[in-house]
RNA sequence: GUGGGUGUAGCUCAGUCGGUAGAGCGCCAGAUUGUGGUUCUGGAUGUCGCGGGUUCAAGCCCCGUCACCCACCCCA
């Protein structure tokens, strides 16, 4: 039997790959002074389609539970953010910086990078209007790939601003009902050549050359409030990396200001990270009036990507310390000293049965064990034991209470 | 949901013209019983995705089906 189509199962190796990842999510975070919180991994189905539409709910999983509520496993953080900043926020010092390592749901076609079950890294920063909280919120993200191995060179964070294209938007006197969808296709430019064309038909050719000629060429001039989130990274060292581009939107109806997306260069993958400033949701869902700034970085395109860039966690030791009795005799000893290695914090673990000494010793060597314990009837008469060092083959031997 | 590709050992894959299933890696065991990494020898492992059809004979050909991968749609 196989797991569900979109769902992994993670063998140790696997699994260590994902800590690796995870851990430099939340060192970033914490780093950064960011905390950690989680909500249920189940939640009233009436929670996502209230910020989404019931639309959303083909892509959910959702079903009934056993009183017949309406439910549905997460496929985001934020509308429990939302309810949770909802009930606590008038209690919390401004900025809230928060973060999440989460797994999520969505019911879609699997495809590369994308399952139906995923990790996600969530930060947000709330209740602070400011572009420096938006900088620091791509420095955690960047920080974090870099912990990872990635370097600047093989990052781009593409950064636009909503505002600031509404406002060009504006000057061209393009009528606001229609800024959506010219979003909608700015959105799509790079992937849909029909998306130019769609362009024109809304607004027309001279203005639309106008919008496509500002989109390769952006008139930082024009976008006072980027210009000031493009400093502050810069302070932050993403200079190398920074790349304003009108083009980047961003699906999400919600977002009011910023938007950034972090892309591998060179690389055929969709974006590592992506988010933005998003001042307006809190309110709209029924929660407190407080701007947001934020970003979602999920696990399976950056594997990907780390991959692609020969980057792996490093190997981790399963044991520090292999105990091996050198005949039938040395079981009930060879347990007495890893007892007293465990006490001790050492990871450490003898056979069940008696084993030869030599294959003992392939054994741990091929493990990558860094040491050995050998305990023989010779040396255990007075309570010592062989401490050998595989790397270098020295050994020596010392009495049980020396061991470390 | 639509289109394309791929399904053979734990993993990566080979398998010619249709003729009883292969390699490498890994795993297990051994090379005189208290000393490893290299090496050598031996061993185990398959519903050839599944079901049907053609044929004396199918991993191979035909039909169906399922799964995975890739692209589209979507992307919170």
């Amino acid at each position: 039997m196989q797991p569900l189509k979109g769902f992994r199962d993670f063998f140790p190796q696997d699994l260590a790959h994902l800590r690796w990842i995870q851990s430099a999510w939340h060192s970033a975070a914490k780093l950064a002074g960011f905390e950690e919180w989680d909500g249920p991994v189940l939640e009233p189905l009436k929670l996502f389609t209230d910020k989404s539409g019931d639309e959303i709910a083909g892509q959910l999983y959702a079903f009934e539970d056993k009183g017949e509520r309406p439910v549905a496993l997460r496929p985001e953080m934020t509308p429990t953010l939302v309810r949770m900043l909802s009930a606590r926020a008038g209690a919390l010092p401004k900025p809230i910086k928060w973060y999440s390592v989460a797994q999520f749901f969505r019911y879609e076609q699997p495809q590369h990078g994308r399952g139906r079950e995923f990790f996600q890294w969530n930060v947000d920063v709330v209740g602070s209007p400011h572009p420096a909280a938006d900088a620091e919120v791509i420095a955690v993200a960047v920080e974090a790939l870099r912990r990872l191995g990635l370097s600047d060179e093989d990052l781009r964070v593409r950064i636009s601003d909503r505002g600031a294209l509404a406002a060009f938007l504006v000057a061209l006197e393009v009528p606001e009902e229609l800024h959506l969808s010219v979003f909608e296709c700015i959105d799509k430019l790079e992937r849909d050549p029909a998306a130019t064309r769609r362009l024109t038909e809304i607004l027309g050719e001279s203005r639309a050359a106008e919008l496509l000629c500002a989109c390769d060429q952006f008139p930082l001039s024009r976008a006072e409030r980027l210009g000031v989130v493009l400093e502050a990274c810069r302070d932050w060292g993403l200079g190398a990396c920074l790349e304003p581009d009108l083009r980047i939107v961003r699906g999400l109806a919600y977002y009011t200001g910023t938007v950034f997306e972090i892309f591998a260069r060179g690389a055929k993958l969709r974006a590592v990270a992506g988010g933005g400033r998003y001042d307006r949701l809190m309110s709209d869902m029924g929660g407190p009036p407080l701007e947001a700034v934020g970003f979602g970085m999920g696990d399976m395109v950056l594997s990907l990507l780390l991959a692609e860039r020969g980057l792996e966690a490093p190997p981790g030791m399963r044991l520090e310390v292999l105990v091996i009795g050198t005949d039938a005799s040395m079981l009930s000893p060879a347990r007495e000293v890893v007892r007293e290695l465990r006490s001790r914090g050492v990871a450490s673990e003898t056979a069940y049965a008696p084993v030869r000494v030599s294959k003992a010793l392939r054994s741990a060597s091929n493990q990558g064990v860094p040491r050995v314990v050998l305990v023989g009837p010779d040396e255990w008469a007075e309570r010592k034991v062989v401490v050998r060092e595989l790397s270098s083959g020295q050994q020596r031997t010392v009495h049980l209470s020396e061991l470390d």
